[in-house]
DNA sequence: GCCTCGTAGTTTGCATGCAATCCGTGGAAC
DNA sequence: GTTCCACGGATTGCATGCAAACTACGAGGC
């Protein structure tokens, strides 16, 4: 038997982001202790974790239910991907070694293969590859700061499962930036890696939120 | 009787925060629940939360440390804040209301007040205050995922405590940029309100972390 | 003398039980 | 008809107890 409680975590939190729960569905200890085969305690640890994680909303004596997220919410998170996720991408070019860059280039012909239309489209695939990817990225910038900072907020369901919105040009887009990182990465330039990497966050932004209100846009 | 599980996240973290436990200070279950007057199930829900946060190491059947943190780590946590909050306080600049600006003059008043060397001074009354500016910038600017990705970082109990590491001159142009930040809200400008917080955490950096080795000044 | 293995003591991990709190339903008063 | 209150059921919050895992220490073998 493994951990309990960490079966409870991973499970829950695997449930949350595959969107078996809709937002906002209240999550009862012993129902959830009855799913996930362990007892209260394990449970109410997990939920306690995935609070600071942001996935559920905790009140005392009212239960847990799912967090929900508004259109400023989602916009916020590209907000901060975008102040993050180039800094750490520009530092990965002068630090990648063999093995980072093989793995990234595995993972975004991978994502070739899982994304092109048709029939064995399998978007969900797609999802688990481009988180490792990102994931992989934020490693080899080596800033554990970076990378809790990063935690806190990314995980938003609809931002990790966000290939589910893209229309083929956004996807298109999306999959060759993959490339293009790593190409980057490979001439050990940062400021085309950085460049890149918004590209790509704001090609997904744009994808899952449609065009910016003109205030905003500036 | 207040919340027990919420006496020990808030005791626990204030004494970490404050500096009551060595970095790496082993942290037993029934020490910290005798000492907090709760039972080991608050402790245990408290310890997996702050372990989240970033502020204990919790390795499974060997419990519970206070985490520690390398010159590298600090700096990566000045990295993220100097790529989140200058956004922030731009935000603010466009969003912040009289109140807001009245709240932030007087805390920075009240720095000044707290800081002036001499016998009055109160360099932990000071890092209070500070926190408090900073935490007004953050949820003026409105973004909850901003201030979620800052939260998981920013409480290093180094950085917190930062003010005890200044100079005379770093103290003096820390509390200068307070109110240029006041200043540059209250003239409605983004752009210099997010100049002042680069340097104003650049100021903070160099104070507590020294001059930045060559290879990453660039 | 050093390493390996075994054992006692301590600590964590988890399940369960009980008290406190909250929510929903029904009835009475206005 | 509406509002308020009371009460039953259900759920969370916390304490405690027991089993599993780890650490430390010492004896035996190499």
């Amino acid at each position: 038997m493994t951990r309990a409680t960490e079966r409870a975590v991973v499970g829950l939190r695997e449930a949350i982001l595959g969107g078996e729960f809709a937002g906002g569905t209240r999550l009862g200890e012993v129902e959830l202790a009855e799913r996930l085969g362990v007892s209260r305690t394990p449970v109410r640890e997990a939920l306690s974790r995935l609070a600071v994680e942001g996935l559920v909303d905790l009140s005392p004596h009212r239960g847990a239910r799912v967090a929900t997220w508004t259109a400023a919410d989602l916009d916020a998170v590209f907000e901060v991907r975008l102040a993050l996720e180039p800094r750490a991408t520009a530092r990965a070019a002068t630090r990648a070694g063999p093995d980072d860059l093989a793995e990234l280039d595995r993972l975004a012909h991978a994502m070739d293969r899982a994304g092109r239309p048709g029939p064995a489209q399998d978007l969900d695939e797609l999802v688990e590859q481009n988180r490792d990817f990102h994931a992989r990225l934020v490693t080899v910038s080596d800033q554990a700061a970076l990378a809790t900072a990063l935690a806190g907020v990314v995980h938003t369901p609809v931002v990790l499962r966000n290939f589910h919105a893209y229309d083929a040009d956004s996807l298109a887009r999306s999959l060759a930036h993959h490339h293009e990182v790593v190409a980057a990465l490979r001439a050990r330039d940062p400021d085309w890696a950085a460049s890149v990497m918004r590209s790509h966050i704001g090609n997904a932004r744009a994808a899952l939120l449609g065009p910016r209100p003109l205030e905003e846009a500036r």
